[in-house]
RNA sequence: GGAUCGGUAGCUCAAUGGUAGAGUAGCGGCCUUUUAAGCCGUGGGUUCCGGGUUCGAGUCCCGGCCGAUCCA
């Protein structure tokens, strides 16, 4: 029977309410942490010349080992902070207190409290005078394993290997895997850094709306979603940069944002439907205060990670340890980063001249690239294709073309040419940032040109409508300001030496586990006669279509 | 979107087209300082789903679902 396992923890939770315990109890009594006893202890053990004890201590957490030696228990109870032995007997918990410890399962929450001692083979060990049951588990935790092989090496079989359940169940990959525990630790060390870093230099944390009435400030497909009672459609975010220098103009000078961006793209291990996005714009700033602001960010948050490895103050660490491995490559994130102009490796990786229309769309069909029918945009292509791998030490990559950058200002004395730069390492673009457009009568142009370029070619990321209200905001005027955003999660895959962007997002997205392919379509029908059954009495003459899709609605249900 | 690989006990994995197994976890027993505890005994399966070939399919074929890797 396949939930044995089940059956027999739910006997026992029924076993334990018969002994008068409550198998979900409500309050936890006073206790430490495991990592601060052991401290605690290892201290009196300094003053000590033998028999070291710290009586009366208490602590709780998951059994997650339970080794039982007769009428001696030695169970493994795990908290925040990591392991603590506990050993159990009748002398130290009474009949009673065995009698509990009978119903316990692995996976498990207890309480104990006890006087800690080493054992006689030297493990720091809380022997228990008193035991509680916290919370019962009903299913197996997965149990890592570790033993020596007959050639004597010591192996380990891990538990929960397979990346479809590790990311599905997170809870039981963070439960058993304290490496995984440890990278989101430092994921959060890194958000946190930057906030700080961002904070000290008068930035302030703003949140603007995940909801955009037009979607905008990227390339990309958004994901639509609707709002029932204004009867309209709303598009999850692709960026907030056109919230953020509405506030610009508003007078805040500097303003920052982390939250997510959601692009409607293909999953795969770099790219997740939702990401985490750090925005900022600088009144009075342009792209070379961005490059200032990147490399002071990028450097502090891999010393804040340093840190964090070594147990030390941040401060403590200097330049000079900020090598990272990143897919196999030693990153120095200490030194200056280097600065490069888009024409410049465009010619000396490409061989082409970045406004030689001509020789851009040759190159690119060397390449076998698919071109699209736009000079600058072939051009981006081949330097995607030519350039961007070879990037390795952190890059500046300055000076783009104009004409692919339309919320960008152009170089003074070259209109062809604006101030943006990205910032590559391993080929991978960590920033992109620019001196920002503030003329609204060139800022309408660009949008509508987007926009009917779009149109003309299908392209599915190009903007469908101007966003009016963002050009009537720069009409009231915005001071010249710089404008930054670096991806959260490669910054954390690259500081914590991971491949997967998976491994860095707690719950990163995944197709519903058995889904049906009909089923799904026809869910899919339905919401969409649900929306035409509300949208179709608002039109002229929709009244009657209305009865139609009344009846395919009803048909579908 | 394409190619390749994978999905078997709670977990980690075996199984030439011929009775689906092992370790661990579970259950029962012995053992009051163990730590992969040990020893004895014992239960546990929709082999991802649906078809097909075959006397016979975990295995071969087709379709689907869900992943992984590489490519676009």
């Amino acid at each position: 029977m396949s939930d044995e396992y089940r059956l027999a923890r739910e006997a026992k939770r029924d076993a334990l309410i018969k002994l008068g315990v409550n198998p979900y109890e409500v309050r936890t009594p006073e206790r430490e942490l495991a990592g601060a006893l052991k401290a605690a202890f290892e201290a009196v053990e300094a003053k000590v010349a033998e028999g070291a004890k710290l009586e009366g201590r208490a602590l709780a957490g998951r059994v997650l080992a339970n080794r039982r030696m007769g009428k001696a228990v030695f169970l493994d109870v795990y908290d925040g902070s990591g392991r603590m032995q506990v050993y159990l007997n009748a002398k130290g918990i009474g009949e009673q207190g065995m009698a509990i410890y009978d119903n316990i399962d692995l996976g498990d929450f207890i309480w104990v409290k006890g006087d800690i001692q080493r054992t006689r083979t030297g493990e720091v060990t809380l022997f228990a005078t008193e035991l509680r049951f916290l919370t019962k588990a009903l299913s197996v935790p997965p149990l890592p394993r570790e033993f020596t092989d007959e050639s004597g090496n010591k192996q380990s079989i891990d538990a929960l290997t397979d990346p479809e359940l590790r990311h599905r169940k997170r809870y039981l990959d963070l439960m058993v895997h304290a490496d995984v525990r440890k990278r989101f630790e430092q994921r959060s060390v890194i958000v946190a850094a930057i906030r700080r870093y961002l904070e000290a230099q008068g930035f302030l944390e703003v949140e603007t709306p995940m909801m955009h009435p037009i979607p905008g400030g990227a390339r990309a497909r958004p994901f639509i979603t609707h709002h029932n009672t204004l009867h309209m459609n709303l598009y999850l975010r692709i960026a907030p940069e056109l919230y953020l220098k509405r506030l610009l103009v508003g007078g805040f000078e500097r303003v920052f944002e982390i939250n997510r961006n959601f692009r409607n793209e293909g999953i795969d291990h770099t790219h997740n439907p939702e990401f985490t996005m750090m925005e900022l714009y600088e009144a009075y700033g342009d792209y070379h205060s961005m490059m200032r602001i990147t490399e002071g960010m990028i450097r502090e948050s891999a010393r804040a990670v340093r840190a964090f490895e070594r147990c030390v103050d941040v401060s403590s660490v200097p330049d000079s340890e900020l090598v990272f491995e990143w897919h196999g490559q030693q990153l120095d994130l200490g030194k200056p980063f280097a600065r490069r102009s888009y024409s410049e490796l465009l010619r000396e990786y490409a061989g082409v001249d970045l406004h030689d229309a001509a020789a851009i769309k040759a190159k690119a069909g060397q390449l076998g690239l698919e071109t699209p029918d736009d000079h600058y945009m072939t051009a981006d292509a081949v330097l995607e294709a030519t350039v961007q791998s070879k990037l390795v030490q952190p890059t500046f990559l300055i000076d783009y073309p104009t004409a692919i950058c339309p919320l960008t200002k152009a170089k003074p004395g070259d209109p062809r040419i604006c101030e943006r730069f990205e910032l590559f390492i391993c080929g991978v673009e960590f920033a992109n940032a620019f001196s920002e457009l503030n003329e609204p009568v060139e800022q309408l142009k660009r949008f509508t040109e987007q926009v009917e370029a779009g149109l003309k070619t299908q392209d599915l990321e190009a903007p469908k409508e101007v966003d009016l209200d963002y050009v009537e905001a720069l009409e009231a005027g915005m001071p010249p300001a710089g404008g930054l955003g670096v991806g959260i999660d490669r910054l954390v895959m690259m500081l914590t030496n991971t491949e997967s962007i998976r491994e860095v997002i707690l719950f990163p997205h995944m197709r519903r586990e058995h889904a049906d392919a009909t089923a799904a379509a026809k869910q899919r029908a339905k919401i969409a006669a649900e929306t035409l059954a509300d949208e179709l009495p608002n039109l002229p003459g929709g009244k009657d279509l209305a009865s139609l899709v009344e009846q395919l609605r009803d048909k579908l249900a």
